[in-house]
DNA sequence: TATAACTTCTGTAGTCGCTACAGGATCAAG
DNA sequence: CTTGATCCTGTAGCGACTACAGAAGTTATA
């Protein structure tokens, strides 16, 4: 049994996070030793690190949350982690897209912006209508 | 002048949001009309414009207030323009590269999982160290 | 003129996912 | 016995809005 903050070490997840995690009910209460410390076991590790890989892999908590109990309830339902995981890349996709057609957006504007300019050409243009 | 409703059809910022501008200082404070509503100039609303135009392009709220008051200075500063977009566009190429890492990843990941599979290779994946 | 429907006002709280305290208790090492 | 690390609870802050609640005023229709 480990204390918060060796868990925390061990799954990469910070303290104050695996706490907020707990209010937030993602994980469930760990036991508390007498002095009333958080005791955390490997099990419990082994969750906080899974939820680490899903927070990295970009999936909201609420994604973190339906994968961890579709990971611990039994009879994993393949399809629905499958559709879940789908779902996160095409918006991650969206996201790229956007971001792309911003940076584009981006460098039209500032081309013309060199500076000794009398008059910015890229505030001239967020101006006008 | 207009009242905040047409002020925020004409420069597409939503009605909550002009008020939120103005609590945070980024728009001064409109003249009232004598039954305690905000009247806004032309010139109001083209300010409102060009905040929706820098929101639009991903700038920060702060940055968006520098280029504003970039903007109505006298004395157009297109370097310190320059600059502030180009660091933005920068910010917004690490992230691209960051969702794609992401997207690959998820890619990688889901590659093996295909419906009617007893254990799912992502949750495998995921449980594992 | 009465009434309904719209708009605006102020102020506050919620969103997401943490992160950073404050102020106190407890523990381990020297 | 003291120092310093760790832990506890509870609350507030981040960015940039968004969504109310409850009151007051305005406009359109019957």
């Amino acid at each position: 049994m480990f204390a918060i903050g060796e868990a925390s070490r061990q799954s990469g997840v910070g303290i104050e996070t695996i706490r907020y995690y707990e209010r937030e009910g993602i994980v469930p209460k760990p036991e508390r030793a007498p002095n009333n410390r958080r005791m955390y076991s490997a099990h419990d590790v082994g969750r906080l690190r899974f939820l680490k890989k899903c927070r990295d892999l970009g999936f909201p908590l609420a994604d973190t949350k339906t994968l961890l109990s579709l990971s611990e309830g039994d009879g994993e339902d393949c399809r629905s982690v499958k559709e879940l995981a789908e779902l996160h890349i095409f918006n991650v996709r969206e996201k790229i897209n956007e971001l792309k057609r911003l940076e584009a957006a981006l460098n039209e504007l500032t081309a013309n912006c060199d500076s000794g300019n009398v008059s910015c050409p890229l505030l001239s243009i967020l101006r006008t209508a």
